[in-house]
DNA sequence: CTATCGATTGTCT
DNA sequence: GACAATCGATAGA
């Protein structure tokens, strides 16, 4: 399997579920995809749920772009578009690129703290809402197949009060970098 | 290990 | 004015 700007273009679900295992890094610095949840249009527990606002208008825009918001008034959120008013997180990567550089930025030396955590994930990539909207095809970002097809575990996502019983949030099986165990 | 709570601010009703 | 796709600290089992 490749992957071109049409990979996104599918139920986030899918999607969600074959990003596990893609190395991820913004200017050089990050790793290995373990974990992520999909968000879709029709469901509750979606920003686009309501349908299109300032802060989701990127949810409605092409496949294959960042929408990047920001999370109790202090962490940054990674997502990618897929099919129009879907998305999927990113919650956690196994460091492997520019460890130093994301210590110094997280302020923490455990590696299984780096990443493991939507808000934690863009603090050491360095990401801000002023990546929101870009291409993932984008030069700041690098996003590689994974080589090899992996185990993906699936549970409810975490941190929502509506449509909590959906299993939407796909891990690395057995995988220390996820951000709650499955 | 689990449970609880405060921080902090953009967004929407 | 209420709430939020979180995190880190703290207290207790």
């Amino acid at each position: 399997m490749t992957w071109d700007a049409s990979f996104f273009a599918r139920n986030a679900i899918d999607v969600a579920s074959d990003l596990v295992g893609f190395e991820l890094q913004v200017s050089g610095v990050g790793g290995v995809i373990v974990e992520t949840e999909a968000y879709l249009h029709n469901d509750a527990a979606s920003h686009s749920f309501a349908g299109a606002t300032k802060r989701n208008q990127s949810m409605f825009g092409p496949p294959a772009y960042s929408y990047v918001y920001l999370s109790y008034g202090l962490h940054w959120c990674l997502n990618f578009v897929c099919l129009p008013g879907s998305a999927v997180l990113v919650r956690a990567i196994e460091p492997k690129c520019g460890l130093e550089i994301m210590r110094q930025r997280r302020a923490v030396d455990d590696i299984r703290k780096l990443c493991a955590g939507p808000g934690r994930v863009c603090q050491a990539l360095a990401i801000t809402g002023e990546m929101n909207g870009l291409p993932v095809t984008d030069p700041a970002f690098r996003l590689v197949l994974r080589p090899a097809p992996v185990d993906v575990a699936a549970g409810t996502r975490i941190g929502i009060t509506k449509a909590s019983d959906l299993t939407w949030r796909f891990g690395l099986k057995g995988s220390p970098f996820v951000s709650r165990k499955f």
